[in-house]
DNA sequence: GTCGATTGTGTAACCGATTACACACAATAT
DNA sequence: ATATTGTGTGTAATCGGTTACACAATCGAC
């Protein structure tokens, strides 16, 4: 490996001036710079992150901190965390923290010691408290907003809205929400989108509660279709949970959409894969993590944020389970 | 953050007998190890990574490199290799190369600059000899089995002739194997145990290609099953061509598995979300990632391998896509 | 009693960058 | 003529560890 010291003895300048020259910083002659530039080349020159790190006690590496990375929605908000943060020159350490609070804190910790240059975290294990103490830059993603910390996510009650305004235009008559965890702030706010939208329309409706996994949610819909044969539409805290949702529906011998519609929420692509395929609040999941990278990078260079909270309109994407009312 | 200098004057020793007390290096006395193991709990001290990669250049940091984490196998395997890792106190860096060489090759140069301690690598883009020349330890994973580098796989023919022996079993008169790509040595291998599967056996059978991708599958089988409508087996080359399969089969007005039985390969989660789940070649996804880990470690630390190359036994999980004939 | 091996510790060079500081020189202002 | 400012560059300290080497002390062996 070629280090600076061979790049200055090879252009004729001290190392400093190469330094200069590398960060952009201080004066250079052109001469200087031709020199080092010819040098570099020729030594085919990189500089050592890890000499550089340490200095500057900064590495060109963020961390991405998420609940589950079986997820589905997870692995494509970490593709376009990725690919952002690769054309900015950074790298990603991946973390997956099972949603326990003890290896959230594990990762940040070693992490730390890394030096990393920030963090990029969907997951709400770990105290406010906790984070603020940290003096790591950090946005948060699709979690927690409370003001505190910079964060991005979906306009999760506009989505449900949505959502759920477009299954009733479907004709359903009795209509559920199978939502995520309450005290998950996004699964709280979809609720509540979805409990505006049915808000004085004379439809009959439920609210149940499941987990973000799919074994327990269509254990939640066969407990809820079983006890209520009326549900014919159902709006679905995310795409895991209509999947579960749809297997709960096949079990019970009933069809989607004939006999109950479903809307999910995420617009991750394995709602396209299952059959039939999902009706869904898109989040604009590329844009989500594309945004959270370029938020971050601002704060580590040190640069005023536009906005500290900033909200990706959702979409609506119709496919077949769902079926419209003049057909 | 409190360095090495810290603990010392704190202990009462030198820089130099802490940092053997850290890396269990020479000789120290029970007394010094006394004091510096409580200088260290009060300091809350932890040696800084970045410092100590710059002497030993070697970070406590893995690269995984996939080609396409939106593969559902992908963060499976990722998960299991990231949870070993971590035991072994090193963190992950996940790469998504997108099949796309230069990227493969970008994040290598940058992982390479930041003393990654070594690569597992998923993905058949780049060359042998460049793998050759990068001088780091690397463990190829479920790809390339090419004698040079150190590999862990599914055992692919054995696998195949598993799924294949039990879709023959169900009663299945014209079977489709729809392959993943031939160039990609795993799906080769599980085409060669498909092939030895029904070798002499009276039935007719046919064999496509079709890339690892949900889409592109569904139109293969599509058309596949138009041009033959006696085929009433397929056994996929993967579970998410398998998935693909099973759309297409629904487009076509037929029924898995009453018209159509389908066993997948890989044993990914997904395969029980889908409608009718998925029965399967499962490669026992977590021991892959685990092993890999292991074997790197070794490799890592100068250790001798047991065996170069490690192939791990595939196992059948039987579900709804297929109806044993005695039923 | 001297020798060599074993045990224990400290000093200082080193890993490869960044950067504060000093210094030199030219151009411009007073 | 002198002071000031702007350019351009090099020396050396620093980041926080690791480790080669030197040196002491202790111990059993001959």
């Amino acid at each position: 490996m070629t280090t600076i010291k061979d790049v200055a003895k090879h252009a004729g300048v001290s190392v400093a001036t190469v330094s200069r020259y590398l960060n952009k910083k201080g004066y250079i002659s052109e001469e200087a710079k031709k020199n080092i530039e010819t040098s570099i080349k020729q030594l085919n020159y990189r500089p050592n992150q890890v000499a550089r790190s340490l200095s500057t006690k900064r590495m060109q590496t963020i961390g991405l901190i998420v609940p589950d990375i079986m997820n589905p929605f997870f692995p494509e908000i970490a593709r376009a965390i990725e690919d952002t943060a690769l054309k900015e020159g950074y790298t990603v350490i991946l973390c997956n923290s099972d949603e326990q609070a003890h290896k959230e804190r594990q990762y940040i910790e070693t992490l730390k010691q890394k030096y990393i240059a920030g963090f990029i975290i969907a997951t709400n294990q770990l105290e406010r408290e906790y984070y603020a103490g940290l003096n790591v830059p950090l946005v948060l993603l699709d979690r927690i907003t409370d003001g505190k910390a910079p964060s991005v996510s979906s306009h999760n009650k506009n989505g449900a809205v949505l959502g759920t305004d477009y299954l009733v235009s479907c004709g359903v008559k009795e209509i559920a929400c199978i939502s995520g965890p309450q005290n998950v702030v996004p699964a709280y706010e979809r609720t509540q989108g979805f409990l505006k939208a049915v808000e004085g329309l004379n439809i009959k409706t439920h609210v149940v509660e499941s987990p973000f996994h799919f074994k327990e949610a269509e254990k939640t819909a066969f407990d809820l279709l079983s006890a209520h044969p009326g549900i014919d539409g159902i709006f679905a805290g995310s795409d895991v949970i209509a999947i579960g949702v749809q297997r709960a529906i096949h079990r019970l011998g009933l069809s989607v959409p004939d006999d109950i519609q479903i809307v999910g929420y995420d617009g991750i692509s394995l709602g396209e894969m299952v059959t039939p395929s999902l009706t869904t609040v898109d989040q604009n999941i590329y844009q989500l993590g594309e945004t959270a990278v370029k938020m971050l990078l601002k704060i580590i260079e040190g640069q005023e944020l536009d906005k500290e909270h900033v909200m990706i309109a959702p979409s609506l994407i119709v496919r077949d389970s769902t079926k419209e009312k003049s057909k």
